[in-house]
DNA sequence: CTTGACTCCGGACCTAGGTACGGAGTGTAG
DNA sequence: CTACACTCCGTACCTAGGTCCGGAGTCAAG
């Protein structure tokens, strides 16, 4: 397929791909006829990754390196082990704070149903509340 | 306290505080004998509350408005209630997205372990196999 | 009374991650 | 044949979120 049809099935625009390829997140695909990128279903299955991972908070960087990971020998096995590894650590602790965020949402939604007006800062005092139990 | 210290205790430097200020996140705070700022405990909880919403991934707008929030009327609960709900409705998608991609990281772990060299990009094919259950 | 540590302010600068622009080639439909 | 859609390439531009710089004032310590 061309870069406007992987465009269009990606949510992404053209200049999107240009770039990401520019940062080595794609391949530079063969080329059809008139010098065109012709990209396959492997293609889009990476930018799809792309974006997910990048909503998901991970920079172009970093999604490149777990792009980059191979496990064709014992060291790449184990150097994407280590790099996993530490992803999850990440993770655990996004998700943590992200609970904890969220269970102060729901206070604060808890006490807007209760509807007793009070001045202060109405998430920090939710958050405090989130945190202290 | 003065900016220097506000700083020091969140782990930022003082022209992002001033910046904070510019762009509406932290109110001037009533200025001491020479102008300087002098901050309270109240800050304190804000900018930490700042950094740890952006790291979650929040922009500074979008922080500003939850900082915005107030219960004083019945009208200002309906619509602090409306965006909490909003963003806990954001903060499941997210932690869905997250838990899937942390399953996917423990494929790959597995497959690391298991030291089948295969030479496909590890991580999509982890990401497939994560999905596909 | 100088030196160093803070502070003030405004404006310039920087990185990440795109987005838009402009000129040129080609392919298909009307 | 002309129009329109798509592609190529390189460069310029944009936003978010800071970070740094320079000149100036103030205080406490040596």
């Amino acid at each position: 397929m061309r870069i406007g049809e992987l465009a269009r099935r990606c949510g992404v625009n053209v200049e999107t791909l240009r770039y990401y390829e520019r940062q080595g997140l794609l391949r530079d695909p063969r080329r059809g006829s008139q010098g065109h990128r012709d990209y396959g279903e492997e293609d889009l299955r990476r930018v799809r990754f792309i974006r997910q991972a990048k909503e998901l908070g991970f920079t172009l960087k970093e999604i490149r390196r777990l792009l980059d990971l191979r496990l064709t020998s014992e060291g790449r096995c184990a150097k994407a082990r280590r790099l996993a590894e530490a992803k999850i650590e990440a993770i655990d602790q996004t998700l943590r704070r992200l609970q904890r965020f969220r269970k102060a949402l729901e206070i604060l939604v808890a006490r807007c149903e209760e509807n007793e007006h009070d001045g202060g800062c109405a998430i920090l005092d939710a958050v405090d509340a989130a945190g202290s139990d």
